[in-house]
DNA sequence: GATGAATGAGGCTTCATTCAT
DNA sequence: CATGAATGAAGCCTCATTCAT
């Protein structure tokens, strides 16, 4: 098995597997956010994807394999996406803009709801509550990280655990998700409480 | 001929029936804490019921129905319970015990389970949002009760908007309920961190 | 076995009884005149006839054997009918008006709609087969005697073989019957057409 | 890139699909000719046509569709039947070849069985009365044709109209039908009958 | 690699019928 | 006798998945 392995036949086409995979990837996201996990079909997935329902199965061996994969990015992606606003100055503005995009941009209420999604389904799936987990303590130690370094520049009370304070947001965080089912206009009273609550709790106290 | 309709044949036995209401609902109960609303057949249900599948179909016209009337009960329950504890005489204390029994006791995990599931069913249905809408501002009312009673106890700080504690509580709570999936002896940092901050936002300042 | 058997308990109300009977054949009647045979439930019919459904198989073994009651009894309520409007002064004009009235009148119609049902079904149940040959056998001789005297009264033409005209006329009815799936209005040019064709065949040529 | 979208992968059979369709219409035929259109059960079809149940969906969306399809294609070649015979030269050998053959013939008997299927449903289905109302005015257009034409040749009298008789012979061909219960052997005064009918209503009187 | 076709294994629901009250 | 309750046996349809082209 050398690494110059010569090939026989039509070369894969690496770059294109990728972004075929990439929009199935896509459109399961769609379809999962709209419909859940268990109600959405390997037809729906396909057709939103543009390709057959066999197509899909060149791409992945299994409809849960789908999940499994695309729960994986999902929960990657929220990370990346958690880090790059916390990178932004004021530690309560950022989480402030983090819970305020999830509750009003759709294509992030979208992500939002798929969690709910696997949150509800890692409490009886151990497969997928691994992932859940490892994505959790992955998450948890950005904002550890995030938290330490706001406290250094007094924007987060010095008496603050970091930890705790990295679960606690990431528990109303969740629990916010959880009010996607209101209409969008309505759903601003449960922004703005979970920000006081997180302001109150971690505001350096003003002497 | 008495103008009392006199009844002919097998009386209704209305105990019996509810009853049998009852144990079909907690059957359902179980089953969809287990493995959710989708993935849970009716035959399942009526198996843990001890009940034909047929049965079943005389007390519920349809495993929708009898998913909506589960949820509306459930939703009552928690209510209830709430309320009870709430009743404590220390708020905090209430507060950090209706979370400990829900993250530590079985028949307590089982419906926030359930209501992990129904949030993001809710968020796709639009019959169950209501539900869950209503039942949110009946608990939530509870919740802002409760909380002004404390504050006139000074277990609450005066300056608390009672209203925007309660939905920052819920929400938090919620968000708890997604570490269900954690084995038993690993959700207490979760209920610690998730006390804590209610603690350090809403507990009245000692001079 | 005497006849004057002493009975235990409440005697049977023998009068009670057929009209029971009769309702719940009266209420099927309704039923498969509006759904046919196999598309009627015995919940619907019990319903019409204001009886629960195990009452229903208090008098009736079966639904099979209401099929059947309800197919003899029908035919035989059909022979009579035709016996009585036979009875009629003029043979053609009887005739005619038989038709009109199966066309036209709603009970009556709702007979000849389940005798469609009842021709579909005895091709293949020879169970019902038998007893529509029975029937129209006895059918078939009163059409003969009707004839015959209408032949002694010069009404028909003297050289038509009753019993062929009596077997032609049956089938010209029965596929007449196929058209009650038009509105009503839409019925007459049939009726003409079909007693015009009566009228053509059997009346004696005037010289 | 060509306008003309290149297809990828299998290529749809068109021909093979067409044989399909037709093959699952002929066991729904003879499944529907043995126990009528309620009575026959998916499973049915599926076996005699040598395919899965679900397979029969990829062809057909349900099975009421599969059963409209039928009918659809069943009056029309019913007409084109017709038609071929009434081509021939004699009005009356015709009519009466036709009626003939309906009832000797087994795979026109089975059609003459689902035409009597057809009658019964109709009267409750407006979709199915629809259809068969659509056929009848082709068939009747038809038979106009065929009956104007025997006129000019002097086979049908000149006096009769030629759509009342197109539309009582349908009557009469329809009830005739009714007799496909009886045994082979005893349908045959019902045809002579029938076609005596005819030619005494329609033959031209010879001076 | 991609597609159309095929299918076994179920899922929800209904129905005729029985049985206890 | 009459009724409510219970149920086995289907029935229609769907879905994830495989296979041949």
């Amino acid at each position: 098995m050398s690494n110059v392995e010569t090939r026989r036949g039509r070369p894969v086409d690496r770059q294109a597997r990728a972004e075929r995979r990439a929009q199935i990837l896509d459109a399961a996201h769609q379809c999962f956010s709209r419909k859940g996990f268990h109600a959405t079909t390997t037809a729906e997935i396909s057709a939103e994807a543009q390709i057959s329902v066999a197509g899909l199965y060149q791409y992945f061996p299994s409809k849960d394999d789908l999940i499994q994969e695309l729960i994986e990015q999902d929960l990657t992606d929220s990370i990346a996406l958690v880090e790059a606003i916390m990178a932004g100055n004021d530690f309560f503005d950022s989480a402030e803009s983090i819970l305020l995009q999830a509750m009003q941009d759709e294509r992030q209420a979208a992500m939002a709801r798929i969690r709910l999604e696997i949150l509800a389904e890692a409490s009886r799936s151990p497969r997928i509550a691994a992932i859940l987990a490892s994505s959790d303590q992955r998450f948890t130690a950005a904002m550890v990280r995030a938290i330490t370094l706001a406290q250094t520049k007094g924007q987060v009370a010095a008496d603050v655990d970091p930890f705790e304070l990295a679960v606690a947001l990431t528990c109303l965080a969740d629990g916010l998700f959880g009010r996607l089912c209101l209409p969008p206009y309505a759903r601003g009273p449960f922004v703005t409480a979970s920000v006081q609550m997180i302001r109150r709790a971690a505001a350096p106290t003003k002497p």
